[in-house]
Parts: structure tokens; C-alpha cells; sequence
RNA sequence: GGCCCGUUCGUCUAGGGGCUUAGGACAUCUCCCUUUCACGGAGGAAACACGGGUUCGAUUCCCGUACGGGCUACCA
């Protein structure tokens, strides 16, 4: 029988989730609810200097906001409990010890001061540093001093790392879910620390344990993971942990808009668009960093667009929901080169989403708005039915319902100033004359819809002898004090007889004023 | 510098020896619709990095070069 699809998502908890993590959990997610399986969060906390408070939550909040389900890990619970690596801290050391008494990692005991000194030493002959099997022989470690020397170190608990034993003259291939077969020769991969000498794991050891452990069958991360992927087949190797090894998947980074390297927070400041899901205020700094969500975005819009940057459908399909995304996602259509990312496209998804939300969906969210601008929710003009047609009017223009009140203030509020340039430029006696006209025949009217309004405008040009464009720009002026807005014919039936009778008279009185 | 990964319109990408006049989307331009703006519709401009092979034939396979990205920590 096929093992259960498991796959987890590792961010360390060193601030807010960059969107490009997002993705990374996006895929992992999507996968394992493709295969019918888990999708963990674990969260990857060995490193306690770069840890910062509050952003754990960040990740749980954020990935709750993007409809991606944690079955599995902190904040669900499970029974591979727990799952922050700081408190798995005690279960890494055995392996670690394993690989020492197996001949596959050693003990080493150089300082950082030793370590610098060497790199320096590297530097200024032209080359660079790398503990490996060029250089282990001459540092200070269980291989390179005798065996009573190291006992002494170990009982006298001089601080110590374990380092990986790297084997000389090896190939070391493996099947990459997104590019096929790699190699690496084992000579250039140098021996990494597995524990530190504090006694946490690092990356390399803790990512290898807690995804046997906790029964992974895809890792899921970022293309910068590929070069000590080496390093990882080793450990399994090294482990006896072959047939465990989960597959790996190198995903294609994400890359600023514009210039060189990958997205980065400074670009979101640089180029007006966040980097992150939510807003996140830096807890040492106090700096805010603005968050998709914070800036109108619907989730469904961001995770649509994050699916498709490094994978398609291979159709033309471009509008999917989770469930859509999930039925359709594979490795084999995602792209191994990094995409540039396009703020501009983020905002074309949001635009399709709104335009797919009903009148009566985005009334819900427009009707606090309008309440707090017109600081008065019992005003008439503030019922849920006369919000949702301003809606109907109003979604066509917007990608966002935060332009909705810029849109539409004047339909809640008679305008108090006109445009003056529209009046300067197209006001004459004509003008004055087909008003004057108008209004007498509006008032007559007992229906009011479009039909009724348009056939009153046309009836009332051909008696003055006026073309209708002549005035239509006038008339939208006088009733909405700008120049430009929305449906005239959908506006004016909106406010209704009485409104637009008022209006127009108070518009014309203003204009006369002004005129003379 | 060394190593690894990559390279199709400005951007995200489809395609992967002949089905291609290289398809779609964003952005851009023109026109239509709307007596506004937008939406929508129609159309235009726009790409296989370069050089060598392999082959009857290469954008597609191989090699090299260029360019881009990543890694090169007791960070992940």
C-alpha cells in the first residue's frame, strides 16, 4: 500500500512570512491535499538569537488568512507532538552521537576565533575556507587528535560541535521532483555542523530527523536549499534512513520586479507594494510593514496569483480557487527558473475577484465604510438596499472596495462645488435653455427609471432644438459636481425623483451665479 | 573566486525535434461599446541569449560562451 502523503511546511519564527514562504507552504499544501494526505506546520526555531516574539503567530494567522489548513503541527497538534523544534531539542543529540560512533560525523572542537583565522588565512592566499576533507586533518577534532586527547576534551567539557564526515570521491545523485536528476561530487561538499555547541541541531540534522520522525514523504522549500541537499542524502544514507527519505522539491525563487537578486521587504518600501500577507509592526523597531491583506486584497486573489507564479495548469485557465488549485496542481508544471515578481498582475487577480462578488457580498463590506464616512448609520441613505445597487454601480470601476467611497461619495452626499471647468467650457444659452426645459419635465414624470429619465432627456433636446451631447456632461455635473463618475442614466434613477429634482434645481442656481 | 541551478514577448508563462505564421495572460497601443471613466469586445506591436555540434530538419537534444539566480555560517 501507497505510505500517506505527508508534507509540512518549516519557517523559522525570525519575523513575518515573506510571500515567497507562502508559496512554498502553498505548494506543500496543495500537494497533500491533492494526494488526500497531511500538510504540517512545524516551526523551525533551533537558531534562539534570530528568534522573534510574535512571529509565530504571524505565520499561523497568515496561513489561516490564505485558506491553507494546518492538519498537523503547532497550533493543530498531533501525535509526533511536539513539533517546535526548541522543545524536540533532547531527541537530535542521539542521532547526532550515532553518527559519531558509525565513523559519519565527528567531534570537533575549534573556536569561532579559530574558525575566523582560518577563513582569513584562506582569503588573503585567494581561496576559500571549507572544513572539509581538504582541510578536517589539520583543525582541531576527533579525527585529527589522538583518541585520549579527545577523551579529555569531552570529560573536561570544552564546547564542541558534531560535524558531518563527508566521504571523499563520492557522487551523490538524487531525483529532484522539479528538475529531474542531480549530481554532486562529495568532495565539494564541505562537513557541516549537525549539532551546535550549544546543543541544538542545526538545520541540517533537525529538517533530516523530524521529517522521519514525524513520517514526511515530500520536502517541500526553496531552490536556495539545493547545494547542501548533498549534505541531507548523506545523512539519510548515514542514518540507515534510506527508505524513509522523504522526495524533495526545489522550488524556483521569487525575484524583485525590477534589477537584480530576489524579492526582498526593501522592495515592497521601494516599490509601493507589500511583500508580506499581513501587516507586520517590527516588535524592536517599531516599523510597520504593509500586508496584502491590510491593503484590500482578497486571500483568494493573493493565493491565485502566488499559484501561478512557478506553475501552470497548462491550459489557459487563469481565475482558480483553492479547490481548483488543488485538483490541478503538479511539479511537473512548475518552472525551475525564479519569477519576476509583477505587482501589477496582484492587482488585475484582486480586480477579477471583485468583479465576481455579488452587489449584496460587497454591500457587507462597503456598508461599515459608508457608515463611518457619513457618521450616521441611521441616515436612510446608509440602507443596505441603496448601498448595494451603489455597489452593482460602482464594482466595474474598483479593484479594490476600498475605492468604493471615492467612487461614490456624491451619490450620498449632493454636491456642494461643481466642476468649474466642464461649466466654463461647455455652459451657454443653450444650455440654460434645455435645463430650464428639463426640469419642468422631470418634475411631470411619475416613473422614474432609465427609460423614463432617457426619454425625457431626448424628448426635451429635440423641443429646444439642442443635441443630446451637448448637455449630457452639464447634467452629470449639476447632479454629481463632477465631471466624470458613474452610469448617468444608473445615477440618476439611484436617487430617485425628488433627489435628482433638488439637485438639478440647486445645480443650476449655483451655475447662474456663477455664469453672471 | 569556487560549486550548483537556470535562460521563450517588458513581465508571468504554454510548447519541447517537423503539428508553430511560437499560443495565452498582465502591461502597452488602436478601434468598437459606453454621449464620461472603467468594465467588456476586436485588433496591433512584442520573445525562443549567443556560438558550435547531432540531425534530412532544432526554439526543442548535446557542448561551450554570455547573462541571471542560489550557496559558499555553530542562519535557516
Amino acid at each position: 500500500m501507497e505510505k500517506r502523503t505527508r508534507t509540512r511546511f518549516a519557517p523559522s519564527p525570525t519575523g513575518p512570512l515573506h510571500m515567497g514562504g507562502v508559496r512554498t507552504a502553498l505548494y506543500a499544501y496543495l500537494f497533500a491535499k491533492q494526494k488526500g494526505g497531511d500538510f504540517l506546520l512545524r516551526i523551525e526555531d533551533t537558531d534562539q538569537n534570530r528568534f522573534v516574539p510574535g512571529a509565530e503567530e504571524y505565520i499561523i494567522e497568515a496561513l489561516h488568512w490564505c485558506g491553507i489548513k494546518i492538519d498537523e503541527g503547532v497550533s493543530a497538534g498531533g501525535k509526533f507532538s511536539p513539533y517546535r523544534q526548541s522543545e524536540r531539542k533532547e531527541m537530535y543529540r542521539k542521532y547526532a552521537e550515532q553518527l559519531v560512533e558509525s565513523g559519519h560525523a565527528y567531534y570537533a572542537f575549534d573556536a569561532s576565533a579559530e574558525l575566523d583565522t582560518a577563513r582569513k588565512l584562506a582569503e588573503a592566499a585567494g581561496k576559500t575556507f571549507s572544513y572539509d576533507s581538504s582541510s578536517r586533518m589539520n583543525m582541531k577534532n576527533s579525527l585529527s587528535l589522538p583518541k585520549n586527547e579527545t577523551s579529555r576534551l569531552i570529560s573536561e567539557n570544552t564546547p564542541h560541535v558534531i560535524r558531518l564526515n563527508v566521504p571523499v570521491n563520492e557522487e551523490i545523485r538524487f531525483t529532484d521532483l522539479v528538475r529531474g536528476e542531480v549530481v554532486f561530487h562529495s568532495n565539494l561538499v564541505d562537513d557541516k555542523v549537525l549539532l551546535k555547541s550549544d546543543g541544538m541541531p542545526t538545520y541540517h540534522l533537525a529538517h533530516i530527523v523530524d521529517d522521519v520522525l514525524m513520517e514526511i514523504t515530500h520536502a517541500i522549500r526553496g531552490e536556495e536549499w539545493l547545494p547542501s541537499a548533498p549534505a541531507h542524502i548523506l545523512i539519510y544514507d548515514f542514518l540507515g534512513w534510506k527508505e524513509q527519505m522523504p522526495h524533495y522539491a526545489h522550488l524556483p525563487l521569487l525575484l524583485k520586479p525590477d534589477g537584480n537578486g530576489k524579492l526582498s521587504k526593501r522592495d515592497g518600501d521601494r516599490l509601493g507594494f507589500p511583500v508580506f500577507p499581513l501587516e507586520w509592526k517590527d516588535p524592536a523597531t517599531g516599523e510597520i510593514s504593509s500586508g496584502y491583506r491590510e491593503r484590500g486584497y482578497y486571500p483568494e486573489a493573493f493565493v491565485n496569483m502566488l499559484a501561478f507564479l512557478g506553475w501552470n495548469p497548462g491550459t489557459e485557465q487563469e481565475i482558480f480557487s483553492m479547490d481548483e488549485l488543488i485538483r490541478n496542481f503538479s511539479f511537473h508544471h512548475v518552472h525551475k527558473a525564479g519569477a519576476r515578481f509583477d505587482p501589477e498582475k496582484t492587482k488585475w487577480f484582486n480586480q477579477q475577484y471583485l468583479h465576481k462578488k455579488s452587489d449584496e457580498e460587497l454591500a457587507k463590506e462597503f456598508l461599515p465604510v459608508v457608515e463611518r464616512e457619513l457618521n450616521s448609520p441611521q441616515s436612510a441613505v446608509c440602507s443596505p438596499q441603496f448601498v448595494q445597487r451603489i455597489c452593482g454601480l460602482v464594482k466595474e470601476k474598483a479593484t479594490f472596495v476600498s475605492e468604493f467611497w471615492n467612487l461614490s461619495s456624491y451619490l450620498f452626499i449632493a454636491p456642494s462645488e461643481y466642476e468649474q471647468d466642464v461649466i466654463t467650457k461647455k455652459w451657454n444659452e443653450n444650455s440654460s435653455k434645455f435645463f430650464n426645459g428639463f426640469i419642468e419635465n422631470l418634475q411631470a414624470l411619475t416613473g422614474f427609471t432609465r427609460d423614463d429619465i432617457d426619454k425625457t432627456i431626448k424628448q426635451t433636446a429635440a423641443d429646444t432644438g439642442i443635441k443630446p451631447g451637448e448637455i449630457m456632461q452639464l447634467l452629470r455635473v449639476l447632479i454629481s459636481g463632477r465631471g466624470s463618475g458613474v452610469d448617468l442614466l444608473g445615477m440618476m434613477a439611484l436617487l430617485g425623483h425628488d433627489e435628482v429634482c433638488s439637485r438639478l434645481e440647486r445645480g443650476l442656481l449655483n451655475v447662474k451665479e456663477k455664469v453672471q
